[in-house]
RNA sequence: GCGCCCGUAGCUCAGUGGAUUAGAGCAGCAGACUUCGGAUCUGCCGGUCGGGGGUUCGAAUCCCUCCGGGCGCGCCA
């Protein structure tokens, strides 16, 4: 949008100068180069055996432009094209932004393609961890801003209530149970029970419900216990996944892929193709034979399968579903993981090229200049909903998509629990604030404005603003594809200090003349739009007033 | 040993192959309109872009190599 009026005069310049290239415009990083530049004289220079600077100057002398749009257009350096915006330029980004409203930064760039988005994906073992949080904040931004570009996009949540974990769950609960029941010698399973305080809270709702009635240790029993822990541990997962505005729409069961006979489809088919082989009595996929390091077992000499075989299984169907785009969102402890199953998948036939993995890597946390210790051994747990408790969700969501994906991110709890403006959200969240506090004002003053055409930009802190403000729907696109909210993040802090600037330099109420205040309201709502709508994207708040 | 990720200012991080001068925030220092929210704004200080080669008109960005850190490499998920 920013550029669009100025590619178009390239773009014919360089038609009519019979050249064919892409025309890539960009904002200089020196506001001295100008508003908008083209290395494309550059680029066209060798395939045209001429020097950069010559072929500049006949793009330059071939282009037909309003000089009141482009005010200057000049050769720099080694050949670029650098232009400055005309007072006219400014007038069409604002009536563009102004026009579009609400919808502004919303594009159909992807209108009828289908995203499926797959987050979260604990299975019901235990109340979420602070390191969740990451994968929570990330999938659901990526599905908001797949949605932001045009997909419809199913949010989905990928789930195991069977195996060894679940036995080991019932296991844990019947324990504290029959503790609880006065045995506190009773055995719990130190290794691989789970330890957590939570365990006692679904003991003791056991009881309340059925008092001592399962204490014979039957499977009849077990499966009481089991039962109850799985409901227990999702609602707390909903609930805390509801608290950070985070909803799923579908809810795959790890189960199905057995009771469906895609379990059993898929270890026919892997043989079918001499990817399979008997060995210590368990069942191994040749997976060097598709370029990996070693081979792995699906089918353990137990006769259950491991992890491995229903990921590909589910893989399959989800390729099978035919969505446009498939996404992953998984810690970094899944990198084997994903590449077997993906090399598998694709031996079996099919293309990968619509599953796209967004690999996270750990997060640290620190408390007081030291890395703050989350042990999931200790039988106190620290909770993601701890950590809401403590910062709030708005700084939850914000922290842990504020960086790049592939970041070590550091969550630092004492900077988290500032409410100050050391805390970037707050920077963001008073910005918008401001600017509603500016409409409360005029509203009490009786000022009347119409958000209409016809308006003038005259002062620098406008022109950087709107700027700005134009670069929000190409912004929100490159976040889609580049899979990464943390551009958005960037993006809002550089509109937020855009507007706080020209706040600071222009009056907006107090302006002298009603066409400037008209003009400067409706920037102003403009920026409000922006900081909402990209807020929303991150699943922050963007509050009235703070 | 192998695979994936990272290494940019004291700290946390941006950086789309581009421009004599690599950008933010925090921390530190110095300032700001008696009027729309000072949770703000303006300056200053601070860098061998981990080291070394290469490709290119041009490299923090691409390739190779070495060093350092993280995560994996289970008949756990």
């Amino acid at each position: 949008m920013l550029f669009d009026y100025v590619r178009t005069v390239l773009g014919t310049a360089l038609e009519r100068l019979g050249l064919n290239a892409d025309v890539t415009v960009e904002l200089p990083r020196h506001a001295s180069h100008g508003d908008a530049a083209t290395t494309v004289a550059l680029q066209l220079a060798r395939t045209l055996g001429k020097s950069p600077r010559s072929v500049a100057q006949d793009i330059v002398a071939a282009m037909d432009y309003d000089p009141a749009r482009i005010s200057s257009v000049e050769i720099a350096g080694p050949g670029f094209i650098n232009l400055r915006f005309g007072p006219a330029y400014y007038a069409d980004l604002f009536e563009r932004i102004r026009a579009q409203g609400e919808r502004f930064g919303y594009t159909e760039r992807y209108a009828r393609k289908r995203a499926n988005v797959e987050y979260v994906s604990a299975n019901p073992t235990g109340p979420l961890h602070p390191g969740h949080g990451r994968n929570i904040a990330l999938g659901d931004s990526i599905a908001r801003l797949l949605e932001a570009v045009g997909y419809r996009v199913t949010r989905e949540y990928y789930f195991n209530n069977a195996g060894r974990q679940m036995q080991n769950l019932a296991r844990s609960i019947y324990a504290r149970y029959r503790q609880l029941l006065g045995e506190p010698d009773y055995p719990f399973d130190e290794d691989n029970g789970y330890r957590g305080e939570y365990i006692l809270d679904i003991a003791r709702e056991l009881i309340a419900e059925y008092g001592d009635s399962l204490r014979e240790e039957t499977d009849a029993n077990l499966a009481i216990c089991r039962t109850k822990g799985e409901q227990w541990c999702f609602a707390s997962i909903r609930s805390t996944l509801e608290r950070l505005g985070v909803r799923h729409d579908v809810y795959f069961n790890e189960h199905s892929l057995y009771t469906d006979g895609h379990i059993a489809r898929v270890v026919e088919d892997l043989r079918a193709r001499g990817l399979v082989y008997e060995h210590d009595g368990a069942t191994w996929i040749a997976t060097t034979k598709l370029g990996l390091e070693q081979d792995r077992v699906i089918i353990k000499s137990s006769g259950e399968p491991t992890y491995r075989l229903p990921d590909i299984a589910y893989h399959r169907i989800k390729l099978e579903r035919g969505d446009d785009l498939i996404v992953d969102v998984f810690g970094a402890d899944h990198i084997a993981t994903i590449q077997e199953v993906l090399a598998a998948v694709r031996a079996l036939g099919y293309d990968t090229s619509p599953i796209k993995v967004v690999l996270h890597q750990m997060v640290t946390f620190m408390k007081d200049g030291v890395p703050y210790k989350l042990s999931k051994r200790s039988g106190e747990q620290y909770t993601l909903d701890d950590l809401i408790d403590e910062v709030g969700p708005d700084v939850v969501r914000f922290f842990f998509v504020m960086r790049a994906a592939e970041t070590q991110l550091v969550f630092d709890l004492n900077l988290a629990r500032e409410q100050s403006e050391v805390n970037p959200v707050f920077y963001l969240q008073y910005a918008h604030a401001r600017i509603c506090s500016v409409f409360a004002n005029a509203r009490e003053h009786g000022i009347e404005w119409e958000n209409t055409g016809a308006m003038v930009l005259d002062h620098p802190a406008e022109h950087a603003l709107v700027k700005m403000l134009a670069q929000f729907p190409s912004t929100v696109e490159r976040a889609a594809e580049q899979l990464a909210p943390s551009i958005v993040a960037d993006f809002l802090h550089s509109v937020a200090e855009a507007f706080h600037t020209f706040y600071h330099e222009c009056r907006i109420l107090g302006a002298d003349r009603d066409d400037v205040r008209s003009t400067r309201l409706a920037l102003a709502a403009a920026t409000q739009t922006v900081l909402r709508n990209g807020l929303h994207l991150l699943g922050v708040r963007a509050p009235e007033r703070m």
